[in-house]
DNA sequence: CGAGTCCGCCGCCAGC
DNA sequence: ATGCTGGCGGCGGACT
């Protein structure tokens, strides 16, 4: 699999705060409430550690409340239709059903927002709101690969495609099912505020490392490739590939045929880390998998990985997870007998 | 744990 | 001017 790196457009040291931060996301009649969740969780909840402002968000409902969410829950939303009027990012969490038209005046708001500039993303079956607008047609999209072919028999002017987590046309984004929901929410995150912003909220939702060696976001993305991308996209990938190859920065730097510093520039860019930490984390997952999956000693993983000695392979360990190796195996691996 | 060495990283600045 | 690049020097963290 070739990973491709999504860089910001724009990045500055300084986050650089979306002109309109509030976001409004929709609430509806049998609300799919793990999609809500994900919009509320990344832009919803108050940010103390950050010393700049974040979004604001409000919950928009169509419908008078109660409205019911699933899992069993009656919800009403603080907000309505009108506030989408003055939302910079409008979600949609998800939709009733596939088969359910949603109604007119949600449409017109939609439509509206868009033309006023405002960005809409969709989660999951969300797409097919979207697609309803019309503002889908002739755009690459994604919805869950449960959904895909009905989006596509019912929408044939949209070019669905299942095999991405999201897509990004700047203004409307989609989002393939569920937890992908959060992804793309990270990913927005990091549009507008930078990698390095974005990694403290990932690190804050305790997301799976496996998804990115716990870093960047990639995007699985069947695209015409941004050619000043490339280079690094290419690096990060044989990096993921093959961690335990030893190399120092210059290596890295001939490798992806630029200058050192501007590795390292890009490279914090695109990840929000450095190398080293970046090579680190590979190597650790590697020998996650070694130690849940063979009978190796921690001297043979250590060495597998790329991993000086037992040694360092304890050090990091103990720094990123907060646990030994042993220890490590002794919970996950296999059952020594 | 500490001393010594190494080098990754980043601020700064100059050049294109 | 602006934006990106690359070289230099130094600090601090990582490895021995």
């Amino acid at each position: 699999m070739t990973i491709f790196v999504k860089i910001p457009p724009k990045q500055k040291r300084r986050p650089r705060t979306p002109a309109n931060r509030l976001v409004a996301v929709l609430v509806y009649d049998g609300l799919c409430s793990f999609e809500y969740g994900c919009a509320a969780e990344v832009f919803g909840l108050a940010r103390p550690e950050f010393n700049f402002d974040w979004y604001q968000f409000i919950a928009c409902a169509v419908e008078r409340g109660p409205l019911r969410a699933t899992g069993g829950m009656s919800v009403t939303a603080r907000g309505r239709l009108s506030d989408i009027a003055k939302a910079g990012t409008v979600i949609i969490p998800g939709w009733r059903g596939v088969d359910v038209a949603p109604a007119a005046p949600l449409l017109l708001a939609l439509r509206t927002a868009h033309a006023r500039g405002a960005r809409l993303l969709s989660i999951c079956s969300g797409a097919f709101v979207l697609a309803a607008t019309g503002l889908l047609d002739g755009m690459r999209a994604t919805t869950h690969w449960r959904y895909a072919q009905a989006l596509r028999e019912r929408y044939p002017r949209v070019e669905v495609d299942a095999n991405v987590l999201y897509v990004d046309n700047g203004q409307i984004l989609t989002s393939a099912g569920s937890a992908a929901g959060l992804d793309l929410c990270l990913h927005l995150v990091r549009r507008d505020y930078g990698a390095e912003i974005a990694n403290q909220v990932a690190r804050r939702l305790v997301i799976a490392p496996h998804r990115s060696g716990g870093q960047a976001q990639f995007i699985q993305r069947p695209m015409p490739r941004r050619d000043a991308d490339d280079r690094l996209s290419r690096l990060l990938d044989g990096i993921g590939a093959n961690p335990a190859d030893p190399a120092t920065i210059g290596d890295l730097a001939r490798r992806a045929t630029m200058s050192e510093r501007t590795l390292l520039r890009r490279f914090r860019d695109a990840t929000g880390t450095t190398p080293a930490d970046w090579i680190a984390q590979a190597r650790l997952d590697r020998a996650r998998e070694l130690l849940e999956g063979t009978a190796l000693s921690i001297e043979d993983v250590a060495r597998e990985c790329g991993f000086g000695s037992a040694m360092t392979l304890r050090h990091h360990f103990r720094h990123k997870l907060a646990l030994s190796p042993s220890e490590y195996k002794g919970r996950f691996g296999k059952k020594s007998s």
